[in-house]
RNA sequence: GGGCCCGUGGCUCAGGCGGUAGAGCGCACGGCUGAUAACCGUGAGGUCCUGGGUUCGAAUCCCAGCGGGCCCA
């Protein structure tokens, strides 16, 4: 089966769908894995994206760059594991699912509808939505083991999970603390630090005044000055924290007095609105009693603001203490210290012995002991709790602050700190452990894990990991109601072993069901489950060996743990790069990965985040509806590199659009004369057919191109392979080897010259697209079938199953830079012409090279016959100088700078004012140049100067990196003849295309003219036929299917054109 | 407030171990046309974020600031 002539035009829908559909029917995915499955192993470990249900940008960004990889390396000949993975339970889909069901409240989860059926809604939502993004996923082209995921509410997924917190109990890890944590009051549950979103809020900014226990003097009240932006926890303030190292001034204004760090001072009075320098009365008038040390106030007792609303205020004490985390940036330096409400304060209450006293529930609503506060929600106590302050006198300013503040990650309520009992992993105590894995890891970009990663692992705190949730692995502790003591079950056959009441039946590792079993315990009581579920964070954590479902089966951990390489955006530091390496130290003492690529987030045009608010979200559906899934593909690993910010610019995307067409165009171009003439590259030999000079270059060229696209795929710079690509699609092969052999596919039958051209042609084309396909595996598929499959029998049956490589010995490097050499000569001759206004299709008598440069003159000579044609000249001489030519002088800055410093102006002066021949002159003779200065002088050599030369008149000349050109536009009789002959060429195909014909179609060409014209074009009649596939050429009245006048210089004729 | 990254023509990006700034897109003008919804040429367009420093010389190295992104407090 022959090559066949390609569509006309690039249709990636087509394209796409029709590849996907040949790796489906051809089971190609599966049998390209199985090919290699005996070849050495590379283990890849999908980070599980969320089942949103929707991709974006990002997360198809995030695929491609896994699915390129990885089919580069199995190409390579690597048995690649590539397990998709999926991350299902937790909080978005419990707000989905509440979303759904109109439910508002976990009160309204367990008694209106029920766990059960909660729980089993959320499953289906995973589900369902799991199967969505799949076919998003695989509509990008990539391919993973779609059917056999890792799914994070499997059975035997979450039974890994449980395996790892048994370890983590065995090491001592594994605690329960009370200790204040962010809370979420709308999901009601702890949330984690990766679960916090920080945003700008407006929130209340008050000075409350506390007044002190014991007052010096009867002429003034002293109080302590207090700064808070959350009034809602001074119910449950306990004492004031100042730094013991600070200076703290008695402040005076009119009858009150304040204690606060002096150096404060004047931000509290002193920026009212008219604020001035000048000392008028504007400014508050204060005055400072005395400076003391923080240290000396402490034990300083004050009364509470708000006993009189909350009676419970009257049996606690209320001191100054010392605090460490005092800063002066902001407040008074007197910090409110609630014990319940912050971590500080939870620190420097258990110090002293305070009460950990939070008078706030679950859901965020004060409780009894908040006295007159009771039943509020706590943020909406705000604006009461200041008018009380206010009423009492307290409240010395009340403004508002625009802030940082911290959200649920996921409903966006505002969080807050609440004391409770909580889970924890330890990581404080395998931070160091952690720290030195992390060593062990390859970063790409080395500062992610050098600098970034290791900043947050060195700040790391303890790991919250209960949630008081439904929809998660139910955390797996069992605690005793008789004697308290407690079981970490790491697996299902040990709850079996243990269980005595319970069944395991169906989903029973999820909530509800688990909640029913009871275990025994030695003491001869019942074990009751803690009710928590567990931090999402951790199910992803323990992707590295859930996912192989060790412990309980070993075979799969044992091959392929760990990973060789995972890749994430650069959110996952805090992140899964994280989780991973806290439970991959806990479990194995070591980190999961090896190698990691920390990528970018996509961003819109404007350089802003996507988000649904903003309505800037671009969906990758659109991008491939309108340019498909290779052109998104090419684009995102083209825009930027990887570790970059991707602003995603349709513009661009249109400019990689534009090089598949072009791409698209090559192919048709090939296939329609490969076709025609039903070549078969099998057939041949390199010595069966002619190789010119650009064969040799462009099979040069592709393989220099693979080189280059191996080595940037293999450091992860797919920026810099799609970027070599794009370079010798259009500048390579489009551009210029295209254009090459444009007149080799116009001779006819099985010439040498022209299979050489084919030859060449098809060997680049089939590498290039080899070298491509793991970034575009459709087009680059679609083509192997057509170009490669139906000549070469024994070709893979797809493009994916190629192996990886190229021939070393084919790159001829001198070769490709004689060439570049060229190219710019001959591009110099065009400007030249241009500038002279004579057409590059008349030819000229000569062209002069002149260049210092003896590679310069060399590569002219080496490809004289490719300037011939190129440059349209019957002639090329090469010269080291040309005659009549002003030269100028100047001094090179790059040699001359370090010797000569200071002098370099005075020496460019002279320079400017010589003779630059005479100075190329001595320069031959002597070797050096001198110059004299006026206290010294200075010897130039030949690379201290740089030359420059002017161009002369009565020629057309162009300068070119390394010399000039001089097109000589001389018009002789035998010159017009010939530019004659090529105009009328011209004008016929311009008809021929007019008329659709095809290629190969003969025709008869009937010419009425001037007998001038007549005259000038005899001597080219056969060369006319030959061009314009004429078989008659006949001078007399134009009759045929087509007639067109035209006028060529101050000719008049008449064409007409009649097909056979 | 802290950490990391980024900041180069209107737009997207190269360059970056110091030596007089590049490409593509867009714009203007001219040209080409049997693979070309292509292409070629010319031109306009730059305080290389700002300010200091090192140096004969800084887009490049150092310091400080500004703006953007991510992460944290």
């Amino acid at each position: 089966m022959p090559i066949e002539e390609a569509k006309r035009s690039y249709e990636p829908k087509i394209i796409e769908e029709h590849v996907q559909n040949f790796w489906d029917q051809r089971k190609i995915y599966e049998r390209t894995k199985k090919m290699r499955e005996n070849k050495p192993k590379y283990s890849f470990l999908d980070g599980p994206p969320y089942c949103s249900g929707k991709i974006h940008l990002g997360t198809a960004w995030n695929k491609i760059i896994k699915d390129t990889y990885l089919r580069y390396k199995s190409m390579e000949g690597f048995n690649i594991r590539r397990q998709a993975g999926w991350d299902t339970h937790g909080l978005p889909i419990e707000h989905k699912v509440e979303g759904l069901l109109g439910l508002k409240s976990k009160k309204e989860i367990e008694e209106t509808i029920g766990i059960e059926n909660f729980v089993n809604k959320c499953k289906e939502f995973a589900i369902e939505n799991k199967g969505l993004m799949t076919k998003q996923f695989e509509m990008l082209g990539v391919w993973m083991d779609w059917d056999n995921p890792y799914v994070t509410f499997d059975t035997k997924y979450m039974e890994s999970s449980w395996w790892t917190l048994k370890k983590a109990y065995e090491k001592d890890l594994l605690i329960k603390d009370k200790r204040v944590i962010t809370w979420c009051p709308r999901c009601e549950t702890a949330l984690a630090m990766a679960e916090i979103d920080y945003e700008d809020k407006e929130d209340p900014s008050i000075y409350v005044k506390f007044p002190l226990m014991t007052q010096e003097s009867s002429d003034y009240t002293t109080y302590i000055l207090v700064w808070t932006t959350t009034p809602w926890t001074l119910p449950a303030n306990m004492a004031v924290s100042v730094h013991p190292d600070f200076d703290y001034a008695y402040v005076k204004v009119g009858s009150d007095v304040y204690i606060m760090a002096e150096a404060l001072v004047d931000s509290v009075f002193n920026n009212s609105e008219n604020d001035c320098d000048c000392g008028c009365d504007d400014a508050a008038p204060y005055e400072i009693l005395k400076v003391v040390k923080g240290s000396e106030l402490e034990g300083l007792n004050y009364k509470h603001p708000l006993v009189d609303e909350i009676p419970v205020q009257k049996d606690f004490d209320h001191t100054i203490v010392p605090g460490d985390h005092v800063t002066l940036t902001e407040g008074t330096g007197c910090v409110h210290t609630a014990p319940g409400h912050g971590p500080d304060d939870f620190e420097i209450g258990k110090k002293y012995g305070m009460p950990i006293f939070c008078p706030v529930d679950e859901a965020g609503l004060f409780m009894e002991d908040a006295g007159k506060y009771q039943g509020e929600f706590v943020k909406d106590a705000d604006p009461e709790i200041i008018a009380d302050l206010e009423s009492h006198n307290l409240l010395l300013k009340a403004t508002t602050i625009n802030h940082r503040y911290g959200f649920c990650w996921r409903c966006k309520t505002p969080i807050i700190y609440l004391a409770t009992k909580q889970w924890f992993l330890k990581i404080t105590d395998i931070k160091d452990k952690m720290l030195s894995e992390l060593d062990k890891v390859e970063w790409v970009p080395s500062w992610a894990g050098e600098n970034r990663f290791k900043n947050w692992v060195e700040n790391a705190r303890d790991w919250t990991i209960s949630r008081q949730r439904y929809w998660g692995i139910p955390i797996p502790i069992w605690e005793c109601e008789d004697c308290g003591e407690i079981t970490v079950v790491g697996s299902i056959s040990e709850l079996k072993e243990r269980l005595i009441e319970g069944k395991l039946d169906g989903d029973f590792i999820h909530r509800p069901h688990v909640d029913e079993i009871r275990i025994g315990c030695e003491c001869g009581g019942k074990m009751k489950r803690t009710p928590d579920v567990l931090d999402v964070w951790i199910d992803s954590g323990v992707a590295g060996w859930a996912a192989l479902h060790y412990p309980e089966e070993t075979e799969l951990f044992n091959e392929w743990y760990p990973y060789d390489f995972i890749t994430e955006g650069h959110d996952q530091t805090r992140g899964w790069f994280y989780s991973q390496l806290g439970c991959g130290v806990i479990t194995n003492d070591s980190t999961p990965y090896k190698k990691v690529l920390m990528h970018g987030f996509t961003l819109d045009e404007d350089g802003k985040k996507m988000s649904k608010s903003l309505g800037n979200v671009v969906e990758p559906e659109e991008v491939i509806e309108l340019y498909g899934a290779d052109v998104l593909r090419f684009y995102l690993l083209w825009g930027n590199k990887p570790w970059e910010d991707l602003k995603f610019v349709w513009d661009e995307l249109k400019n990689v659009n534009k090089m598949f067409n072009i791409l698209w165009n090559v192919y048709v171009f090939s296939t329609t004369y490969m076709s025609i003439d039903s070549f078969d590259p099998t057939a041949y030999t390199p010595a069966d057919v002619k190789l010119r000079d650009e064969d040799l270059w462009i099979t040069s060229r592709a393989n220099s191109l693979a080189k280059e696209v191996t080595e940037s795929l293999d450091s992860l710079h797919f920026h810099k392979a799609t970027r070599a690509i794009n370079h010798f699609i259009l500048e390579d092969l489009s551009r210029w080897y295209i254009r090459l052999i444009r007149g080799r596919t116009w001779i006819e039958k099985d010439d040498p010259d022209k299979l050489g051209a084919y030859y060449s042609l098809y060997y680049a084309l089939r590498l290039l697209i080899v070298t491509m396909s793991p970034i575009v595996p459709h087009i680059t598929e679609d083509i192997y079938q057509n170009l490669v499959r139906s000549v070469e029998m024994d070709a893979p049956e797809s493009i994916h199953m190629e192996d990886w490589g190229y021939n070393e010995e084919l790159i001829d490097v001198e070769l490709e830079s004689n060439m570049e050499v060229v190219r710019e000569i001959i591009e110099a001759c065009a400007r030249a012409r241009d500038a002279a206004r004579y057409k590059l299709r008349w030819p000229v008598k000569e062209i002069v090279i002149v260049s210092e440069d003896k590679k310069v003159l060399s590569a002219a000579q080496s490809l004289k016959g490719v300037i011939m044609e190129q440059a349209n000249t019957k002639d090329v001489v090469s010269s080291n100088k040309f005659e009549n030519l002003s030269i100028n002088a100047g001094p090179n800055m790059k040699t001359l700078g370090p010797k000569l410093r200071q002098d370099v102006p005075k020496v460019a002066a002279k320079l400017a004012n010589a003779n630059g021949s005479e100075i190329l002159e001595i320069l031959g003779s002597d070797g050096v140049y001198k110059v004299e200065l006026d206290d010294k002088t200075v010897e130039l050599s030949e690379e201290d100067i740089v030359f420059e030369t002017e161009l002369p008149d009565n020629i057309a000349s162009s300068d070119f990196e390394g010399g000039n050109v001089f097109v000589n536009t001389e018009l002789t009789p035998e010159i017009l003849s010939e530019a004659m002959s090529r105009e009328l060429i011209r004008r016929v195909q311009d008809m021929r295309k007019d008329l659709d014909l095809d290629v190969e179609a003969n025709i008869d060409v009937y010419v009425e003219c001037d007998p001038e014209f007549k005259e000038l074009i005899t001597g080219f009649m056969e060369f006319i036929s030959n061009e314009v596939r004429a078989e008659k050429f006949i001078f007399e009245q134009a009759e045929g299917d087509y007639k067109k006048e035209w006028k060529i210089e101050d000719y008049e004729l008449q064409i007409a054109i009649k097909t056979l």
